[in-house]
DNA sequence: GCTTAGCCGTACCAATCAGTACGGTTGTGA
DNA sequence: TCACAACCGTACTGATTGGTACGGCTAAGC
């Protein structure tokens, strides 16, 4: 029972500490307001993180394998692109654009100097872990007749996601669009999917 | 004489401080090191940007001023897009992700929740200063026939904008890939275009 | 040549905060 | 019930740095 009381106070923590980050960002979420908030100690945060970056970097690693989760999910569905790509960008867009992402986000950037840790945890646990399913999906379906990738999977998915976020995700980190509603969400993967296919469909995919 | 050699001076200091700044990062861009490395006394920076927030506020506005010198002398032109639209992406490319545009996006996201004046200058200064003249350039090939615009010329602008960085920009925010080789930029520019021209060219423009 | 305004370098102040130490308390397991 | 380990709250330290003050130097204008 200790262990998993023990987990569960773990993630109550990193929620805490992702909290501050995002209302003060990362040099001024201090180490007390978060012992302060979560009801702990300076101590245990040490204890428990090594220091400031450990405990930032835990975060970033948990806040991934929800991410994960989900879009692995979606990837290895068998469904055609029009649509598994609307389901996986709907995700996507979701967890990118959502408060803890940006929070996350805009903490490794501001940090890329002092302490590059930070991104690179991020892009392990993100972009590294998850393109790949993505771009096994693009050739599963390329194998199938769906697409046609003439330029290679990567160029391809690397236009669904431009297409899927445009310049949104550098304006959200800016602090210059809210979060997207779901509405808003729906229609940007309908209309991103719909423009992927177009390049990138095939009769048969009709 | 005195306004110019000034007005050098300024430059100067400005120069130095953005090279500080993406050595450093924001809150690791001491103003006693700027001073230092500009053989000017800290005294002096206060007397003309007031403080450090002026200081990085005047240097993303002379960045900007460069920035939309180079491209709306793009836009204005009348070239067809399949030569104008390359043309514009390689400027976009090379100014969007070159050190200095790099170091102060950084500086402005990190900064979002404590000094959010700095995002509020570069989004002033930067995307919403340089939309309006591509919106405007796209309506006029429209209006040509050469292109065509469905879904008006906003979402045109943002999926070009898409096809063009990808997640580059956040991915070189994150120090995760250098500044682009001019090769690099040409490719990219040249393949942002054939596909944006799939998307909405006319027969009129083959 | 002289004056004056602006600028340089240095020193100083106040505040912040990561990281450490410690005494008191709680709760868990025998 | 008891003992021990973990944890809470608070206090402390050392270092950094934004912003201010000041004394001395330099160069432009008269």
């Amino acid at each position: 029972m200790k262990a998993a009381s023990r987990d569960r106070r773990r993630d109550e923590i990193l929620d805490l500490a992702v909290e501050v980050l995002a209302e003060r960002g990362y040099r001024d979420a201090s180490m007390l307001e978060i012992a302060k908030r979560a009801a702990a100690s300076k101590e245990t945060l040490y204890a428990w993180f090594g220091d400031k970056q450990g405990l930032f970097e835990a975060a970033i690693h948990r806040n991934a394998e929800t991410v994960q989760r989900v879009l692995h999910g979606q990837l290895e569905s068998d469904a055609p692109p029009e649509r598994a790509l609307p389901e996986f960008g709907r995700a996507l867009l979701a967890l990118l654009l959502g408060d803890s992402a940006v929070a996350i986000n805009r903490a490794a950037i501001a940090e890329v100097r002092a302490e590059p840790r930070l991104a690179e945890t991020l892009a392990r646990a993100g972009r590294d872990a998850t393109l790949p399913a993505f771009l096994r999906y693009l050739e599963r379906q390329q194998e199938r007749g769906l697409l046609q990738l003439d330029a290679g999977p990567e160029e391809a998915a690397e236009v669904y996601l431009g297409l899927l976020l445009g310049d949104r995700q550098v304006r959200r980190l800016l602090d210059r669009l809210p979060a997207p509603t779901k509405k808003e969400i729906d229609a940007r993967a309908a209309t991103a999917t719909t423009y992927f296919l177009q390049l990138y469909g095939t009769s048969a995919g009709i």
